[in-house]
DNA sequence: ACAAATCGCGAACGGCGTTTGCGGTTTACA
DNA sequence: TGTAAACCGCAAACGCCGTTCGCGATTTGT
């Protein structure tokens, strides 16, 4: 007549589902566990080898069982996700002002991305927010609390830094992967061109944080640079 | 002895690799076939609906057909990737300055993104750049000649270039999608209160091309705005 | 003419996420 | 305290996936 305890009719996400009810025995893994058993499968072998049959046998038992912790693959990489997040904390204080702050806090962004690659391919699901990217979230509104905008214009700055911190982490992990065999270069002159050019010192160092500080103003401030 | 046309060695790339020998009976198909194919299948129900068996069946064949044109799923996903670049020409001719027609291009993508959603998933695989992949870059090289900076500077603006833009397009595809269910939002306070906080008028609908101009500006040019 | 190469096709392989049914264990409640 | 409901681990199975293989038929180069 019952379910398994995570599947079923599904409707609360995993975030308020309990982790197990009070009737049967007791059980042999934990949710974390498991979520700590997919992260290690992920940091170490990338994410496409975090397979239910994958994780259960790291734990040493089969893929079926973890359905007795989780509704779905999904709600794994939901909570992998949050766990990821987690280690973003202690938030550091405002001392400074909030766009040192904001600029330190894309630093530990970008410094989480490079421990966990897996995040690249999973932040952009759309999916249910756990409770610490809501943590983290929060957090950054509290820093930008002595900003003078509409909220929306919060909202999608902070977004917008995750977002950009993102492109910067996936160049650095996937940095000149790209090859050109195969094609005929003599198609794209203007190309060849750049290539025969000596190529400069390639001096920014802070080009992360140059562009940080670029977008932060830029969105909250409503000033943009003009050139021409 | 022989092998299937497009599996065996697969020593080239797709772009170079012949689509037939001159030697058996005419195909049924043809690739561009395929690729056309399984981008109408992506555009209406989405890239995971494109499955070997399914783009087979839009052609009426079978899945193991597909081989003798394609050597594994992820070719025709670069040959997708680079026929809808390829809808991006012909390209604007250089009128104004570098950075009108930067964001001009820039605003194309997004447009291209909103009219293949999936390209949002496809284009972050380390994979091989196709030849309109490559014109579109040696356009943007050309574009930006009369920027005096280092190349690998103007390489990394037009790569982030693509990845803001494909932010903004993700932004738009799944706008207000996440939802609070299941999470108890007391222990978010500076949420809440900015939640509470009336929602400001919501101005800016040029956000794209301000963070495209700020973003150029910042990169090629090498000042950042500074705001204390 | 004949052999080599290619064609379409259907069956099959291994892997995946997920479901289901089973025997055994623990708890809530009459 | 007895009993039924709820939960556990487990192994088998389902349907889908990408991909491979072998077959008879067809076309081409020499």
């Amino acid at each position: 007549m019952s379910d398994t305890a995570a599947s079923g009719p599904d409707r609360q996400p995993i975030w308020s589902r309990p982790e197990r009810g009070s009737r049967g025995p007791a059980p042999a893994h934990s949710r974390d566990a498991i979520v700590l058993a997919a992260i290690t499968l992920a940091d170490t072998e990338g994410l496409a080898a975090v397979s239910m049959r994958a994780v259960a046998a790291a734990l040493g038992t089969g893929a079926g069982s973890l359905y007795r912790y989780l509704s779905s693959r999904d709600d794994l990489l939901d909570l992998m996700t949050d766990r990821a997040v987690g280690e973003l904390r202690p938030y550091p204080q405002v001392e400074g002002d909030w766009l040192e702050t904001m600029v330190l806090l894309g630093r530990r962004q970008l410094a989480l991305f490079g421990a966990h690659p897996w995040l690249l391919d999973v932040i952009h699901r759309p999916s249910g927010i756990g409770p610490q990217s809501l943590a983290w979230f929060d957090n950054c509104i509290r820093i930008l609390e002595p900003v003078r905008c509409p909220v929306a214009a919060k909202f999608e700055t902070i977004a917008m830094m995750t977002g950009v911190v993102s492109l910067f982490a996936r160049r650095e992990s996937a940095a000149g992967a790209f090859s050109f065999a195969g094609v005929d270069l003599a198609a794209y002159p203007h190309l060849v061109a750049a290539f025969r050019q000596p190529s400069g010192p390639a001096p920014r160092a802070d080009l992360v944080e140059r562009t940080l500080r670029s977008l932060l103003t830029g969105l909250l401030l409503g000033e943009s640079t003009e050139a021409g």
